[in-house]
DNA sequence: AGTTCATCTTACTGTGAGTAGGTTTCCCCT
DNA sequence: AGGGGAAACCTACTCACAGTAAGATGAACT
C-alpha cells in the first residue's frame, strides 16, 4: 500500500482509538492490529506516541477551520459573520463529535475518574454561579441558567490562561474585562 | 509518621511534581523517593498514580472553593457578588499558580507538543475572532481585541461540552444563548 | 540477473506502574 | 515483664507497553 494511503488510514484509526478509549488507555500494539500493520510501522510513519496523537488532531482541527472559514466568509456584517461562525462551530461539535474530542484536551484522561475530579470542579463554579444568577434573571427557566452558567466558567477559565502570558493583565484588569463583556449582556435581562 | 501527616506530605509533593512535570512524565518512584519514602507506601495511601492525581485535584478544589465561597459571601448585590467572585478567581489563579494547574486537565499532557498542538487549535480560532472584532470594536487595542477573543473561545468551548449532555439543545439554540449573551455585552461598544 | 529502494515483519530492550511478602517499631493488654 | 498485634515501612519482584534493531519481501529499474 502507497505511503499516502496508509498514512491516512492510520491516522483515521487511531483518531477512532484515541476518541473511545483515550490517550492513555489506547495502546500502540491495539492501532497496529487494528491498522492491519505491524507495530514498527506506526514508529516509521509517526515517531512516536504522541506524533500519532498529533497527526490525528492536526487533521482535526483542519476541518474545523476550514468548516468555520468557509461559513463565515461572505457574510454582510460582523454580527452576521459571528453568528454564521459560531452555528457552524457548534454544529461541527455535534456533528463531527470525534474530531471535536480530540481538539479538547481531555483526550489524555478521557474515562478517566481524573476527568470526573476536574469536572466537578466547574461544576462546583457552574452551580455558584447558576445560584447567582438565578437570583437575578428573569427568565429563570434552569436549562437557560446553566448554559449561561456554563458559558461563564468558560469564558474566566480561558481568560485565565491567557493571563498567565500576560503578566501585565492583574486579576483587576481581567476582572473589569470580564464584568464589561458579561454586564452588559446580562444587564438588559436583569429584573 | 502518622497517616495523616504523611498523606498531607505526599499530596504537597506530588502535586509540586505532577504540576512542573505533567502528569504522564511524572513517575511514582520519583514521588517516593522526594518525600523519602518507598513506592508501595504511595499506592497503600492512595491506591493508584491517579487516585494520587485525584487527591492533589481534591485538595486543590477545596481551596478554590473555600476562596470564592468566602469572597462572594455578604455582597450587597448580584452584581457585586458575581464581581468578588471573579477577582477572587483571577487571584487564586494567580496567586496559587500550581493549584490552579492542577485544574486545568491539560496536567496530562503539560510540557508535550501535543499540548501545544491543540492549543494552535484555540489560537486559529480567537485568530479567527479577534479580526472579527478588530474590525468593528472602537476600542482597538490588540491587547483588550486578544482578551476578549479568548473569553469568547473560551466561552463556546466550554458551551460545546455542555451541549453534549444535552441533546435537545440544537446548534441554533447554542447560537442564539451565546449571541445573546455576547453581542448585548458588545453592542454597547460598537462603532 | 542483480541492485536498489520502499514497505513491512519478527523479536527484542527498557522503563515505569503496580504487587507479594516480609521486617521493624511501638503500643497495649494480660 | 513479655507476648500479641497492628501500623508504618521496605526489598525485590511481575507485567504491560513504548520504542528499536536487524532483517525479509517484493516491485522497478538497470
Amino acid at each position: 500500500m502507497p505511503r499516502a494511503e496508509r498514512e491516512r488510514q492510520m491516522i483515521q484509526i487511531a483518531g477512532e482509538v484515541f476518541a473511545e478509549r483515550g490517550y492513555a488507555a489506547a495502546s500502540m500494539d491495539d492501532i497496529a492490529e487494528r491498522v492491519g500493520v505491524s507495530k514498527p510501522m506506526l514508529y516509521e510513519y509517526f515517531r512516536s506516541k504522541e506524533g500519532l496523537l498529533i497527526a490525528c488532531i492536526e487533521k482535526a482541527r483542519t476541518e474545523l477551520r476550514e468548516a468555520t472559514e468557509q461559513a463565515v466568509a461572505g457574510a454582510p456584517s460582523a454580527e452576521e459573520a459571528l453568528r454564521r461562525g459560531l452555528r457552524e462551530f457548534f454544529a461541527f461539535v455535534r456533528e463531527r463529535r470525534r474530531a471535536w474530542s480530540l481538539l479538547r484536551h481531555e483526550v489524555s484522561l478521557a474515562g478517566t475518574s481524573a476527568w470526573d475530579e476536574i469536572e466537578a470542579t466547574r461544576r462546583q463554579q457552574t452551580g455558584l454561579i447558576a445560584k447567582l444568577l438565578a437570583d437575578f434573571l428573569l427568565d429563570r427557566s434552569p436549562t437557560r441558567v446553566e448554559a449561561d452558567a456554563e458559558f461563564i466558567v468558560g469564558a474566566c477559565e480561558r481568560l485565565a490562561i491567557w493571563c498567565e502570558q500576560h503578566e501585565e493583565v492583574t486579576p483587576e484588569r481581567a476582572t473589569a474585562a470580564a464584568m464589561d463583556l458579561l454586564w452588559n449582556g446580562l444587564s438588559g435581562r436583569a429584573q
